[in-house]
DNA sequence: TTTATATATCAATATAAATTGATATGATGA
DNA sequence: TCATCATATCAATTTATATTGATATATAAA
């Protein structure tokens, strides 16, 4: 794993804070775990998922702000994607939180 | 990375849920963070966060409910650290997202 | 014992986020 | 052009979550 300078490690926390609450919702796992098998469009998200394409579309824009995933359209249709980008970032972000975690602490007193 | 069954990922779908709606919050990844760096007493983390104490408490239990940190007791001290093999099963979580996400959607009409 | 210290819990409140139902936008085909 | 379909947005409401300040518990020191 690489390494990352304090910097880095900083801006990897602002990326990783959105990317967690983007996350943090049940319905929009549901959605990521869709998008796991490839595109979708909207229609077949709403069909899957079974509920308003309000609430869809809602939870699609969460997920697009914070970078987790990628639409384009074609005509009536709007597809979304995973963005691998933004998952590598946040296995980055907790191979370092691993790092040096172990280490004990002095007793306090 | 290994691959896993059907039943195996749905096991992981709950648990990441559980892990990421835990991390959601700023507050509790300045907790994460901090004991990124080692155990740490709830005194310290007090200390380093600067934040009143029934808030840190309350937080840290949340991040242990959903088994991201472990505690110790020792006399009047409670030390805490995080779970690596919860930072594990994330990461293995991502993983198999990725695996198959990038296949395109076929057209709808 | 009594007192002090570390941490946890709780009830009340405040804040943030999700849902709902309606409407808007923008593309297509009749 | 008009009607239809896919998707996005919005205001009002509901629901979930975090904060606050006080109190409880448990350990240890005096």
């Amino acid at each position: 794993m690489a390494t990352a300078t304090k910097s880095e490690v900083v801006l990897e926390n602002a990326m990783a804070r959105k990317l967690l609450k983007a996350l943090s919702d049940p319905l929009r796992l549901q959605i990521i775990e869709s998008l796991s098998g490839g595109e979708r469009c909207v229609c077949d998200l709403i069909n899957e998922i079974g509920l308003a394409q309000s609430k869809i579309s809602f939870h699609l824009k969460v997920l697009k702000d914070a970078g987790l995933i990628t639409d384009r359209q074609t005509g009536r249709w709007v597809y979304y994607q995973l963005n691998i980008d933004s998952l590598n970032s946040l296995q980055d972000w907790i191979e370092l939180l691993k790092e040096s975690s172990q280490q004990p602490s002095q007793a306090c007193k």
